[in-house]
DNA sequence: GCACCGCACATGGCCGGCATCAAGGATGTG
DNA sequence: CACATCCTTGATGCCGGCCATGTGCGGTGC
């Protein structure tokens, strides 16, 4: 591959000329500029980004870590980051942890030997062990999907608490008195927020919180959500409505209570969360909390490139809010 | 950030030493090693993959870029992708085109920048500009979900023409007379081909092309799909069944005729392509044909790696087998 | 006692860019 | 004509690792 020496051995001027072409035009006669442009051109000439890096002492690779790339939510948060850092002339790495801590610790450690500009985390590890490592190499990072703890970094979140509030009230408002949560892995933070909306919106309405059932599921997807589908057949008092972490739970969910011929809402209402594209498109459109995905991405790349980019720069956290979105499958039986 | 430099003195040994510790443990004695190590953990030190890919030559990543992130496809190709690259110790960044040529080519020329090991390509750009200009740089790609051309480079493919035909065979074995074909954008080989496989089935059946009308839409998400549903809904002479060039499509159509009151299969048989995981899902769950994605991404992976690593490397076309997955949307009417 | 050998570690060059500084040529000015 | 100034270009060093080559030292054999 022609590398600086061979443009410039071409065009008969120095490397540092070449150099200047590319980075500093106007300093550069026109005609010896037209020259190695030239050259450039037929020698299909593309510059060195880890040689630029190595120099620069600074990557212009950001990364983004989600929890789970099957999840269209997190594809629209890979979206909104792309938009922005790309605006900025940045590249963004995506990654899946799959939710697994050790997936993450990797990740993480490649990205610390990449030198990125900085990472774009949804921790999967809730005992916080892998962001302390990481922290010690000084590269920064925005939480998404999750508020920071202290100031010592910045996140971009969306209201769990009240999302998980909006999704109960609702419910009961439509006469619910008996709620299964499908909650996915205990440790998650998004989870246990959208617990406490949902317990405080009980008690709102007076009600105790043994009125909420949580079935915690090990993963967040639609064979998760189908097999807490059984489970809540299963039980004794079956209750009358279903919450679930997220979409892919509640389309399991949904999918077991069709097959078992369990009506959707007359007989078990069923309210979700993210509002995913598939949610409307489902057996029977889902009711779901919808997040702003897209701008949670775009925010947190822009946190990390004012961070890195600007020279004071106080760590913030911005805190979104989600809004119900009632569709049929939460609907009171007429 | 430390530096071997930094390990080196505080270790009091040379770098080389310091190098020698992590890349060839054997030739350092064991006290020297404890000691170095110690000194690495003590300050977090981390080698920089951009000098060492500048010595090296070579990068330790992987492109990927495909047509579509918010398709549960592709996210499973990256999977496949990701998992075989990661076991070869290489990181994959993957990118998303959209389905955009100018997309496309920015990102490839983002790749050669970072002088990546590689790329995994699932091309936009039907008149084959973009992958031209790619090629002078001189790096290795596998085309993915798509037969290359000649034998300048390997490809791994699903037999698309194969996976029309037993979609089409299917809707005529069960009566019909008259498909629409919902086929995305009409520049991409993949529509071209599900297309032929089509006809194929039709002329098989002795029927004239003419009983397959196409629809192309400009993406290939849920969104088309509802356009395409109602654009049938306005035909003259409706079609009894649609085949969609794939799941998000068929999503899509299957929506619009939900919401018209156009029952599904009696009315209207819909067979989508990929089958997706919310395929299943859907309102009425739909037949579809299956493709290995997670085996596809891996085996492009794979043979990328062989073509970087080993010494003699002949450019292969892998051609795997698509499979009809019957669910209700297209069962015949009792 | 001397030559030789092997081990453990040190040293210097190099990868491919970019910035800094110096040098050279053209032009303008007194 | 001498000298200053501006504009353009060239030479050099450095970023952070890794590799090839040195170097010093202790041990061994004759």
């Amino acid at each position: 591959m022609a590398g600086i020496k061979d443009v410039a051995k071409h065009a008969g001027v120095s490397v540092g000329t070449v150099s200047n072409v590319i980075n500093h035009p106007d300093m550069v006669s026109e005609e010896t500029r037209k020259r190695v442009r030239a050259v450039i051109e037929r020698l299909g000439y593309v510059r060195s980004e880890s040689a630029r890096h190595l120099r620069a002492g600074r990557s212009r690779i950001m990364a983004l870590l989600v929890l789970d790339m099957g999840n269209p939510f997190f594809v629209d948060v890979a979206r909104g980051a792309e938009r922005a850092a790309r605006q900025a002339g940045l590249g963004v790495m995506v990654c899946n942890s799959a939710q697994s801590p050790d997936e993450e610790a990797d990740y993480l450690g490649l990205f610390a030997e990449q030198r990125v500009r900085g990472v774009l985390l949804t921790p999967a590890d809730a005992s916080g062990r892998n962001i302390e490592a990481f922290r010690r190499h000084g590269i920064p990072f925005v939480l998404v999907d999750r508020v920071a703890e202290g100031t010592t970094e910045c996140s971009v979140s969306v209201d769990d608490v009240l999302g998980g509030a909006l999704a109960v009230r609702h419910l009961v408002d439509a006469g619910h008195r008996s709620i299964a949560y499908v909650s996915g892995p205990a440790g998650l933070h998004q989870v246990r927020d959208r617990r406490q909306g949902a317990l405080n919106a009980l008690a709102e309405a007076g009600l105790p919180p043994e009125a909420l059932r949580e079935l915690p599921t090990e993963h967040l997807d639609v064979a998760a959500g189908r097999d807490a589908g059984s489970r809540i057949l299963g039980l004794a008092q079956r209750p009358t409505a279903v919450f679930c972490a997220n979409d892919l739970l509640a389309l399991g969910v949904l999918q077991t209570m069709y097959a078992a011929g369990v009506r959707v809402p007359e007989d078990m209402a069923i309210v979700g969360y993210d509002d995913i594209e598939f949610a409307a498109a489902a057996v029977v459109p889902l009711t779901s909390v919808r997040q702003p995905a897209v701008t949670m991405g775009a925010m947190a790349a822009e946190l990390l490139l004012e961070e890195t980019e600007s020279e004071d720069h106080e760590h913030r956290r911005v805190v979104l809010q989600p809004e119900l979105v009632v569709r049929r499958s939460s609907l009171p039986a007429r």
